[in-house]
DNA sequence: AACAAAATTACGCTGCAACGTAAATTTTGA
DNA sequence: TCAAAATTTACGTTGCAGCGTAATTTTGTT
């Protein structure tokens, strides 16, 4: 399980993950949220232009929260945006 | 210092105390991510309809990434959104 | 292969973030 | 105290997220 996200990417892929681990689908996701499905798809593809609040709303339902800590590696150029 | 965030006001106290303990101004880091400092400000002060992009940026810039955590006691209400 | 479920994409629409610029307000240090 | 620095707020503009709805494509099973 990816733990550590400094991308849009990287979180999108860290939220697929841990809905497939609890066996739901994105429609599952959308009916906890009030969110529509097409956004749920837009997000953990990695999206950077998504809302936090719709990002909180996701982990929110997944049962996650998010901890920020200091950045162990240096950071390639792709990871700034 | 706060690390655990599951809104945007934990989000943003976050990134400004962290700001802070670099002895920055919201000016630094709008020069160090061309966003403007009246997004910055809005970021601090829990504006959950900010972009992930924009969060992100300014984690970068503050040497920041994030891990996606379980919860560990209940949310309240409050903490939803 | 074939069908169903799930995920992605499309289109017009509404709302608002972030922009440039600048003024108003708050905080800070001499 | 009080000016300089920093932060917040304002206003018109532009771009795009997310909405409703629905079609299309992909994935998973038998």
């Amino acid at each position: 399980m990816e733990l550590t996200a400094r991308t849009a990417a990287q979180i999108g892929e860290a939220l697929r993950r841990s809905r497939k681990a609890r066996g739901w689908t994105q429609g599952d996701i959308s009916a906890r949220t009030n969110l529509r499905v097409a956004t749920i798809s837009s997000l953990e593809n990695g999206d950077a232009g998504t809302k936090l609040a719709t990002v909180l709303a996701v982990m929110a339902a997944l049962g996650l929260e998010f901890r920020l800590t200091e950045r162990g590696g240096a950071a390639g150029i792709e990871d700034i945006f």
